[in-house]
DNA sequence: GGCATATTATAGAACAAATCTATAGCTCTG
DNA sequence: CAGAGCTATAGATTTGTTCTATAATATGCC
């Protein structure tokens, strides 16, 4: 890896240009003079100095969250290469929310063990944007996903759509939206919840300007009333308030025993596609390919067809 | 970037250690000593030679593959710094663990909401360290919990408090710990749930030297049966096993409508004191500090006094 | 208040590393 | 078999890095 990043993710860990001298065993001159480099080459200041030490400033931690990411891609690469040398073959990790995980990804992990007991496939939950991380980071291979829109294209990834799910609104009981179809317009007239909450440290991942359309984007702070990235939470504010929350339909079921309906709406609903992230630097090993085809074969018998 | 991995790319891409020498503007010989260096390294040959050019191994096209990876990774990280620094306002976020939300903050977001409509707060559920992350990192201005024991002052933030609560222990109906008060080794005796899943990454908060108690950090891996982010999940485990769940007493009536009950206890309970912690520097800011007034005036009314 | 002890900053010397020039050696091609 | 294109090697040169020594500044403690 770099040296002056390396460098620099050892003074953001002691939190001192001496501190963290001492442990890379060189001297606290070396370090103010690399750092000053190396916030020259950034063109921001990382640290706020003080004599107490040092205290990242918010480019500092942009630069620490994604200097932590190289890092880990550097040393997941040395590991690919040096298991190349041994021969042994790399095993697979999948991404995946909990609801694609519990409604077909399950099974077909199981099946995949039984298969090739050697070579198994393991799992990571989490969201989006995380998954996203992980997958940057060589964690993991491919995930599953909602089609993240205005993701940025320099990111490098290949969508492989899979099924097409539609978005729901969920109110409290008694609601006034209860009772009849509803049409955009009128659910827009009530404050509106989403579950996700993006955190500033992902906004790298989009690109504005190349937004196919003009919704608001996990990353819009004045649209809603109400975001968290607690599911859970959401339904509490939904039960409390008069404000509906927006979720996909799979989920309808489960939110119906915490107390809150599907609004009927009276217009076609907006279409979400879901599908499989993978890297398009992955795409062509063999491994990798066969478990893509394993999953849109799973996906074509559970889920709606696209 | 790492110049001998950028170096190695525009080998990869030319085909030759020469055609790449002249676009990278340096001369034939030292790409060829560098190159070299670059594989001594990675510890594998990443290309063969011969008088025609370079060819990639398939340890190279490892490399290849990731080396444009952590390239992109770069570029994306700087250009996220630059639109940093173009600034952006941000609305407030507030964070919270999910009981301060289910006890109090609640119904404050609420109130605020309505009385605020075009200024909302946005909230961030999630444990302590990730909160504190986030606050570093501008995502959410202040968030509420327990007070973090050795956390490094040099972080600079301020801690507010509210509150003085215990932690209790908490298992499934039948469990042999109910029914007569019991002492912290009884306790012990089975295994621990914990909902706090402490990421490494956020280690360098902490300053070990100037712990004041010597009590188990979030970071001793060894101690907790079960730990999860998710408290669903830890109440599902304790639901499931003899294990015994820690969480703080404000929770207790809330755990008995999912079936967990409090264990007596036969000393006196280790008291934590829970409040507010903002960044110094955003104090004195208008909305930050109505906020805060906020949060204490229905802390009082709430929650057990300090 | 003032001393001890942290911290970062600065300047110049000493050292290490990267790069260049010049040249050799190999291999394919016409 | 010579020429063109490539990589490899050796030693000189330039550049960059690190160190020592010291200054400056803040913090905490007596």
């Amino acid at each position: 890896m770099d040296k002056l990043l390396t460098q620099f993710l050892a003074v953001a860990d002691a939190g001192s240009l001496s501190g963290a001298a001492t442990t890379l065993l060189i001297t606290q001159p070396t370090l103010t003079f690399n750092m000053r480099k190396l916030e020259e080459t950034i063109g921001a200041p990382l640290f706020e100095r003080s004599s107490r030490g040092v205290r990242l400033t918010r480019y500092g931690e942009t630069l620490y969250e994604n200097a932590r990411l190289m890092n880990r891609l550097y040393d997941n690469t040395l590991s690919a290469i040096a298991d190349q040398q041994r021969g042994t073959e790399r095993g697979l990790t999948v991404g995946s929310g909990y609801s694609w995980w519990a409604m077909f990804l399950k099974d077909l992990v199981v099946h995949y063990q039984r298969e090739f007991p050697k070579a198994p496939v393991q799992v990571s939950l989490g969201n989006q944007l995380r998954l996203l991380d992980q997958m940057l980071s060589g964690d993991i291979s491919l995930f599953l996903a909602h089609e993240i829109d205005g993701l940025n294209p320099s990111i490098g990834t290949d969508f492989i759509p899979l099924s097409r799910v539609y978005n729901a609104h969920f109110v409290h009981e008694g609601h006034k939206l209860l009772g009849a179809p509803r049409n955009r317009a009128e659910i827009n007239d009530y404050p509106q919840i989403i579950s996700s909450l993006a955190e500033s440290r992902h906004e790298r991942f989009f690109d504005i300007s190349r937004r196919r359309t003009r919704v608001e984007t996990v990353f819009d702070r004045t649209h809603y009333a109400f975001r968290s990235n607690s599911l859970a939470a959401c339904i509490d504010y939904a039960l409390a308030s008069e404000a509906v929350l927006t979720h996909t339909h799979v989920m309808r079921d489960a939110f119906i025993k915490s107390g809150l309906f599907e609004v009927e709406q009276s217009e076609p609903p907006r279409i979400n596609i879901a599908g499989i992230y993978v890297l398009k630097e992955r795409r062509g090993e063999e491994r990798v390919e066969d478990l893509i085809a394993r999953i849109s074969a799973a996906a074509r018998t559970t889920l709606p067809p696209l």
